[in-house]
DNA sequence: GCAAGATAGGTTATAATATAACATGCAATC
DNA sequence: GATTGCATGTTATATTATAACCTATCTTGC
């Protein structure tokens, strides 16, 4: 299951709510539900090769070799694609402030909406 | 409404779900419906005044003074405290590094899951 | 005063996201 | 072959959010 969701993910490469990822693998199990889906999806962000893109409420496949860096999302309002980045000076920054009143990072959420490159083309030619 | 949610939010202190606050209003008001509430929300969110917790799906009273930066939300899992910080450094930093690719951003999540210095004092007792 | 428009909120209904609780199947191991 | 463990199936429901349309109130210019 986690290996059929991951693929569903790869081949659409944009952010998927769970219930579309299940639409898509209803196609070959009419009998599949919600609970199998995200099941299998806390698995595989567990594992860190899916990530939840909080603010969209949505899910995507790691785009990294590595799947355990912080990821940093860009995610373009126009036309919805998300591009996945990540900086150790960020992390260690945000750690630093986040630490200073004692507390203890152990997860981090770091998401830019605006509008990438071929979007702001796009309208400038409009 | 936008002043009776932001005065629900500030007495509360910690994040709380669009129907957590609908049930403390409709206290005084039994007609009260979600959209209402979450028009207001929607609002107060974009005065600054109120921040939602992307990865809580909940929502906090701004506690600073000028409501127009970025906020670092630092998320206790224990007890589910928030405090909210800002950092110029991090948000110019994130905004470059997004910007790498053509991409411009407009808005920044900024959220870190981990366990707030009480919390950890209480758990090293016992 | 009053029509025209603007705005906030009320009302009804439903969509979209997520999880609880319990049942089933099936393979590994003893 | 009983037992255990684990993934998935099943049913039901909780939680979060919005669509669509209606009503009341204010306001502004005539």
């Amino acid at each position: 299951m986690q290996a059929e969701i991951l693929a569903v993910l790869r081949k659409c490469g944009s952010p998927m709510s769970a219930y579309e990822v299940l639409d898509r693998l209803r196609d070959g199990n009419p009998r599949l539900a919600p609970p199998t889906i995200y099941r299998a999806l806390a698995a595989l962000i567990e594992g860190g090769r899916v990530h939840r893109l909080e603010s969209l409420k949505a899910f995507v496949a790691c785009k990294c070799e590595q799947h355990r860096h912080v990821p940093i999302f860009s995610i373009c309002k126009e036309c919805g694609t998300v591009e996945e980045a990540f900086s150790w000076h960020i992390t260690n920054e945000l750690s630093r402030i986040a630490g200073q009143s004692g507390f203890a990072p152990a997860r981090h959420v770091i998401e830019v909406h605006g509008q990438c490159a071929r979007c702001e083309a796009k309208e400038a030619l409009a």
